[in-house]
Parts: C-alpha cells; structure tokens; sequence
DNA sequence: TTTCTTTACTAAATCGATTTACTAATTTAG
DNA sequence: CTAAATTAGTAAATCGATTTAGTAAAGAAA
C-alpha cells in the first residue's frame, strides 16, 4: 500500500510552470492584488481542485504564526454547563476552520498557569477561558502579549479583556423573588466560599431581593472543594438546630444541587415536597424529577455564539485595535413543581 | 510594552559558542549517542535552564512531522459518557505532553468523513474515534495510511484496528437477569434501530436471557434520530395495546432513559414505581431520583486510561508493528429501587 | 611512522508554506 | 521619442527546529 505523498505547493507550480510565489499568491486570494492574470488564476484555480489540493497548516502556521486553533478551558469538561457551551463552539468553530482544543483547570490556579503556559508556546490563535479566581495577573500578561482572550462564565473587574456573561445578580434576584412570591420566607442561599464573580453576583442578587422584603438572610457556605451530600449536611447540622428552621433552599450552582438533592433525599424523603427549591443552571433530569425542579436556565446558545463572535472580531482586528466587549445575557427562570407553594408551615 | 521575543535555538547556540546542532542534540538527549562532552552538555541544560527555553512547536512538527495533538472524535460531547471520558483522556494526555482536541460527529457518516479529512490535513498525531455505522472504509484508509486509531465505545467486526469497549452482551444479560429475577416476566428491551455494534450486542445479550427463560421478547426499535419523549411514546401505543401489556422496561442507553422517564411520568406518575426500570449508562441523578434508577455503569476510567495506552502503545512503535489490541471491559450492574420486586401484577 | 578509529563536534539541507524585494516587458504620459 | 508607471510575474529569504553527511583532531593499532 504506498499511497502518493500529497501534492506541495511546489508541486503543483512546476506542474503549471509558474513559480511557487504565483500559486501561494492566487491560494490566498491575492491574484488579482498582486497582478497575476486572469488566465493564470484559472489556470491554477482550476488545477488545485482538480487535485484536491490542500495546504499543509502546520507549514502555514510554521510561517504565518497562526495555528487556528482556539483554546477552550474551562472548569471541568464533564460539567454538563461547560460541555454544552464546548459543543455549541465547537460546532461554530468548525464552519470558521478553527479548531478547538480543551482543556479543564479545575478551578486551581496553578493548573490554569500551566495550562495556558503549555499553550502560549504552541502559537495558539486564541483563548477562551473561564478563569480561576486567582489567574488576574496571569490574563493581564495574556492581554500585554497581545494574544485575544475573552472570558466567559466570570471575569474579573476592571480588566481591559472581552467577557460573555449573564446578569447572575438579576437572576438570582428574580429566583429568589419567585420564591418569596411563592409564600417562602426562610430561604437558604447554598453557594461556595469561592470568589468567583460569579458566585458573588447571585448572592448580591439573592441578598438584595431578601433585603427588599425584610426577611431574615440564610447565608451557608461551603468550601468549594470537596463538595459532597455529606458535607453539605454537616454544614446544614452546624448552622441549623433542625431543618425546620427553613422553608426553602436556593442552590447558587449545578454540582451543589446534585449533592443538595441527595443530602434531603438521604435526611427525609419527603422533604424535597415540602421544601421550596430553585437551583441555578437546568438540567434534563429536572423536568422528570419528582417534583419537577425549577432552575435558572443560561442561554447557553447565545453565550457560545456570542464568545466566538468577539473572538473572530479579536482575531480579525488590525494588531491591537479590537475593542473590548462585555456581553452580558439575561437569563430565564424555568418554573416548575418545586418552587410551588406549599405546606411548610404545617409538615416542618 | 515590548516583550523580548522567545528566545530560539539558535540564539542559544550563539549565545554559548557551539552550533545550533549541538544544542539540539542535547535537547533531544542524544548529547551521549552523539558524541557531545559532558562539559558541553552540562552547559547547554545549565544555561537551557536558566532561560527556561521552550522550543517552538510548529517548527518542531514541520520538521519531525509529529504535532503531539489527538483526536477524540464521539458522537456528542454534551453527552456526559462522553465529556466523562473526554476528561479522562484529557488528563492523562497532559502528563504526555500531549494536547486533544475534540470534536462530535453526531453519529453522523458524513460529518466523520468530513472531519477526518480535515484532521488528516492538519497532522494528527492519531484519532480516537466513536465511528458512525458508515464509515468502516475510511477508518481502513486511516490504517492503510499507517495513522494510529483506537475505536471505542464500538468498533468494526474484522477490520484490524484496536478498540476499547465493554461486554454489552454480558452487561445486557446480566441486567435482563436482575430483572427476570426480581419476577419482572414481560420486559420491553427500547432501543434504536442503528446497525451500532454496541447496541446489537445488547440487544443479544436481552434476548439470550429472555430466551434462557422462555419468557416472550418485546423489543422495541426507535429511529436513532431525534429521540424524544413523544416518539417513545408514539412506539410504544404502535405496539402495545396498554401498557399494562408489559411489567417492566430496559432502555439500551442513556439518551433513551431520558426520553423514556419523561414518557413514563407524562403517562401515569406512578408508572415508574411499578415498573421494573434499568438501563445502559449511569448517570449522578440516577441515586436521587424517585425511585433511584438500576443502570449498568461502565467503567469509565478504565477505559479512558486503556485508550490512551494503546494510543501511546501505537505511537511509539517502530513504524507499522504495533500489535492490534483488543479491550473488552466487564460492566458493572448498580442496583438500585427501580428494580426491586414491584406490586405489577396487581397494580397495572 | 602510518593508518584506522573514535571523539567531538558542525555545515547545510530540509520540512512546506509565505512574503519581500526584485526584474523584464509593456503602457502611458509628457 | 524618452521617461515614468504599470503589468505580470519570479528568486530567494524566512519561519525554527531536526538530521544527514560530513570534518578535524586525538588516540589506538599495525
């Protein structure tokens, strides 16, 4: 089986008798520009798809410094929220002839460094990323390098670099109004002690919408590694005498409501009726759980497309004059069962 | 802001006074084999070192024709069996000094073809691919073109490629035979109509158990695409006159489970507590869930870390004699309530 | 002492494109 | 009719490594 070598440019010249600098001139669209005939650019137009020509990248790359190859690193790819995004821009990426290349920080700072350290020295076109709470620094020398990067997810305040996000404090303002509408009033507000923007905005939200009504905060926060059912029961058992002392529990992110759910499930089964739940990002499962679950739902569409559309324009911008863009998306409570009213007052 | 630039091999080799092939020698830690002296190859990793000199790795490919990127191509990375896997391989990739990009081919023929191509121009170091039922013949000219391939999830009957699977067939009966013993005795096996070599042998491995009892097949075939919750249903009033025909169901995977249960709920909310429920693929709701859901789980770690095994197997190889490997996994079956005896008779 | 090896390196070709700086021929302007 | 400008190309350098095919000097063998 020997299989011919794929035609070079060079090939194809010598096949035409023109010069190599000729064809490179009509591939990329510059025959007319650097006065080639009209006959010639048939010519050869005609000739590469005939053969089916296609450059070798890792040579263009080699000479241009442009790999198209994006990177996308996230907190964890096996996080349904950052594989669903990954999909949507991989899928966009394609048709624009990039690649994407992955990758998970796992929230660690150390692990992000690294990651971005190992793809600075692989002429990568671009990054988008979902930033550790403690990679300011390291971002900012992205941006002096003047390598494009837009931030996605959280961002950090006052740094001159795109970001696509949602109005998390609204959101969570809205979910927790919904519940107060609901009749709830002792709601508990799940989330990490992380300082991820993020995570802060919908406190602020949740906060502000609790303030408004005059009701009594319940702020538990938990280490955000590690987190487990276990662990969010110890955290329940030492702020709360008995789990009556709440009506409702608002989870500020998707993995809390996993261990969330179990935690009540494994205390009381029936809790999760009695109980008033809103989680942050939706989930298949939860329009066939019982009760139905009612979730704050990113519009993961419009995130994706909006995070490459800023990068294209970055990557298509004359060198340094892109200008920065903050896309900030509204999201949509998805009412279900859960949030609905109900005995509290008597069953707890 | 001017950032020096990266400093290349040859200013090294300026820089210390030898030739840019010594240092490139001793880079490659052939300063011995190649007869350089330890005075010298101590300089060049001293002072290598000190600049912590990254060589550039698009020159690198040109020259060695080796891009350290790998391909995982599934059939959607928003699945999570897949962004699970995906996150193995990802991990053990980097400790490899090896980059994957990924990409979802939708199960899709052409789009597999269209990507493979599309990575083949780009240098692949080697694919590991999730083949659609239709593309046997290019992953033969992958093979014929000497590029390492693992399959998995599935694979081809006869063609000499490697693959990591589990045993569907054993994992199928195995779960058939949970139920047939907990008394479930007309149990429907819900899958797709796709040639895929994974589904077919579980569909043997049902029949092998129902057949091993006598007990009557219902087999029940969905058209792969577009799998939702009403054409499940749709199947299921074409063939049953009332559910009650049946006791128990096992959805052959996990996209089908989703669809299934939301079937299930809409129907009756009490069917899923009297039916015997199990299916293909577990899934962290699946222990939260009212009941909690039966589900065989594959052991994702494992054949994550066999992927990349023989992957790495392949690609150090001297050129064309890597033996072909074959892994076939066993499947854990997780029992959990939805499996249990039920009040079938009964109750529907 | 001469020849053959071995040691310790290096020059230059190469991977496959892009791009700058040229040239020769033809047109246009003055 | 000559000089300037335009047309239609091309030669060669370049991107940053790796690798083949050498060479000069020192040591060993004859």
């Amino acid at each position: 089986m020997t299989s011919k070598p794929r035609p070079k440019l060079k090939d194809i010249a010598k096949e035409l008798h023109v010069s190599p600098t000729t064809v490179s001139f009509v591939l990329n669209g510059k025959g007319k520009e650097k006065n080639i005939s009209d006959v010639v650019i048939k010519k050869i137009e005609d000739y590469i798809k005939e053969i089916g020509y296609q450059p070798h990248t890792i040579a263009q790359s080699l000479r241009t410094g442009r790999s198209r190859i994006l990177v996308l690193m996230v907190e964890d790819i096996s996080n349904p929220f950052f594989s669903r995004i990954a999909r949507i821009i991989e899928d966009i990426a394609h048709t624009k002839g990039y690649k994407i290349v992955f990758c998970s920080n796992e929230n660690d700072d150390l692990r992000s460094r690294e990651l971005i350290k190992f793809f600075l020295e692989r002429s990568i076109d671009g990054f988008f990323i979902v930033p550790s709470a403690g990679i300011r620094s390291t971002i900012q020398s992205l941006i002096d390098h003047n390598i494009p990067v837009v931030l996605f997810d959280r961002y950090f305040e006052g740094l001159p670099v795109s970001h696509v996000i949602i109005d998390n404090e609204k959101a969570a303002y809205d979910a927790t109004a919904h519940l107060i509408k609901n009749n709830f009033k002792k709601i508990v507000f799940l989330t990490t002690d992380s300082e991820q923007t993020q995570m802060l905005n919908r406190q602020q939200g949740y906060e502000k919408a609790i303030k408004q009504v005059g009701y009594k905060p319940y702020l538990l926060k938990l280490p955000f590694t590690n987190v487990t059912a276990v662990n969010i029961q110890k955290a329940f058992l030492e702020k709360f005498e008995t789990i009556s002392e709440i009506d409702s529990i608002f989870f500020s992110t998707n993995y809390l409501t996993k261990g969330g759910i179990e935690f009540l499930k494994k205390t009381d089964p029936q809790l999760i009726h009695k109980l008033g739940i809103v989680t942050f990002d939706d989930n298949d499962f939860f329009n066939i759980y019982t009760p139905t679950i009612t979730a704050v739902s990113q519009p993961l569409e419009k995130i994706g497309r909006a995070m490459m559309k800023i990068m294209l324009d970055i990557l298509q911008r004359k060198k340094g004059q892109a200008e920065i863009q903050h896309k900030i998306f509204p999201a949509e409570l998805i009412v279900r069962e859960s949030s609905g009213p109900k005995l509290h007052k008597e069953n707890i």
